[in-house]
DNA sequence: GTGAAAGCGCTAACAC
DNA sequence: GTGTTAGCGCTTTCAC
């Protein structure tokens, strides 16, 4: 009850008749103490429910055992699947996880800016994000080891390492996938390319999908790109233009999964029946995905967290490694939203 | 590029012309010095980009500045969104959040009992989690505020506050909705009562179920109880066994809205029109509700997180803060999945 | 108003 | 093998 006085190493140390020295020793490379002392020590541990100060090993250490992610929008189901990858592996080291959401361009520039710099964390991992040069430039200033999980694919100077998705060949690939069912006619729904946390994947999307049109001779109509903000409403909103046209898609790419939904709701509206007036392709391959029967491009988003705990881990042990860039496949799940175009 | 040595107060000090005692002042408690003097040390603190060691400031002041927060499957919507409202309102204070996501009974005990006393924290969230009386035991000798969002109504010694909701009340209202459209036969998808995590949600809102139905004098059957994991397969599984049934119900009530989804998707195999042949309420009110258009409960997920959060602030700042119980209210949202039993 | 000095709890280099 | 000592970088008495 009394919050009684934390018991410190040097309680421990007394109670068992040693130095406070011998049992650090023996918390941590316990093969340098005697077997004797070292169970000695270890019961007193017990005894005390003695357990290490960590902000004190922190300071001393000059490390502080913790992990930072910078991650926008966590909510997102894609990213918090990723996020849910990198959780699942910090777990089993002795990192802490402290995370850092941004939900505002603003919060974008304290997170990259700052935290490198405070000694919150041993290494950063980032989440979707794509750092401009100067924040590159900062990052690297802080000289610790930062990797970028479904980030751009340059080679920035103060970036370890990426665990990426090549989003130009999976947007031409699902592209192909359409133009192979017979559809000439595709819509694209899409983030505003150009924002303000300088999100990548949709527009990085659209290059592919420009490209799979072109190496199939069919020509890039501007009026069926509609760029929005990301969400299922907006998409909705834009897939509503793309379906009032004139000379109206066939078929309509969508950048995620959650703006798919929302096309498949402006379809319904519309009284379009899918997929035989309109298919329907998404990107992610999340849980509504499967609900909804949405015929997407998947990508290993636990992986992707995974594997960018596992090389930030290897580079906090062995700061020397090489900077490795990772490409993680996708698969087209083929579900009910897409078939061949009417007549 | 070279990770240069990082700038130490001493260093601000001694350019600055004064003692590391005064920089450490001018950063913390201004008002006690001297207006010139803190000018310049904080143009010296500018030109030299110098920012504090946390990890110092943590030991020397003997708080972590952090917070940890439990969270069992932060993957889970509801989840992520109560985690939402949390981080939302932390990130505007001093502190860090650092994250625990359970996904086993055995890192339940590990959090709960490790993490309080590692001074890994100088509060704790818990999320959706029920502490057994060993458990707030432990945590009560930690000594460190913890406050419990959509946890246990008992009052338990080492916790602080509460935020919670009343699940015992919305499940009764949930199924007085359905009494009072018709139905007499409702069937309840639920989690498993007695499970590992010890959540209760399921287990309350079906307490509430059997109320409802003894107000109204109908029988509680017990073939119409499906109890399985969380998710939304076992909730298909659970249903289909409901819907085999002679005497099928004509309203099913799940748990929350993934499993109600789970429900949705057995009604389609069975070949029943919702909410024609069969009526589905779910719980919570999260994105896939308002997708599918199900009738659901609505409850204050993201406001339960901040208002957590904003009790555990209160309690760090002030420690002989009463305890407060909060409830948080729930709200029926009938959309388009529940009608009056058909015949 | 400011400097000097002690100390937060631990680790690691150095003796023995 | 183990004790001793000196920090890690900051805050905070206590003098002046």
């Amino acid at each position: 009850m009394a919050p009684d006085k934390r018991v410190t190493i040097r309680d421990v140390a007394l109670a068992a008749g040693v130095s406070p020295g011998t049992v650090s020793r023996a918390m941590n490379d316990s093969s340098l103490v005697n077997e004797d002392t070292h169970r000695r020590i270890m019961r007193v541990v017990e005894e005390l429910d003695y357990t290490p100060n960590v902000v004190a090993r922190r300071l001393s250490l000059g490390k502080t055992l913790a992990v930072g992610v910078i991650v926008p929008f966590f909510t997102r189901p894609s990213v918090s699947e990723r996020l849910n990858g990198v959780v699942s592996l910090l777990a089993t080291s002795q990192y802490d996880l402290v995370i850092h959401n941004i939900e505002a361009p603003e919060q974008r520039v304290t997170c990259l800016t700052e935290i490198p710099f405070n000694e919150q964390a041993d290494g950063i991992l980032s989440i979707s994000l794509t750092p401009t040069d100067a924040e590159a430039e900062r990052l690297a200033q802080a000289g610790l080891p930062v990797v970028l999980i479904d980030g751009d694919h340059r080679a920035l100077k103060g970036v370890h390492h990426q665990v990426t998705v090549d989003d130009v060949a999976g947007g031409e690939a699902t592209t192909r996938y359409l133009i192979e069912l017979g559809h000439t006619k595709i819509g694209f729904v899409g983030d505003y390319h150009d924002n303000p946390f300088n999100f990548t994947s949709s527009r990085d999307r659209y290059v592919g999908y420009q490209r799979a049109l072109w190496e199939a001779d069919i020509p890039v109509r501007a009026e069926y790109l509609e760029e929005n903000q990301h969400g299922r409403r907006p998409a909705r909103e834009s897939a509503r233009n793309l379906l009032a046209l004139t000379d109206r898609p066939t078929a309509i790419f969508a950048a995620s999964d959650t703006q798919a939904v929302g096309v498949l709701e402006a379809a319904r509206e519309a009284g379009l029946t899918v997929p035989d007036d309109l298919s329907v392709v998404g990107y992610d391959d999340v849980e509504i995905a499967d609900i909804l029967g949405l015929t997407t491009r998947r990508q290993l988003l636990f992986e992707s967290g995974r594997r960018g705990v596992e090389l930030l881990l290897q580079t906090l042990e062995n700061p020397g490694t090489e900077r490795v860039f990772d490409t993680l496949p996708t698969e087209l799940i083929v579900r009910e939203t897409t078939a061949p175009p009417q007549g």
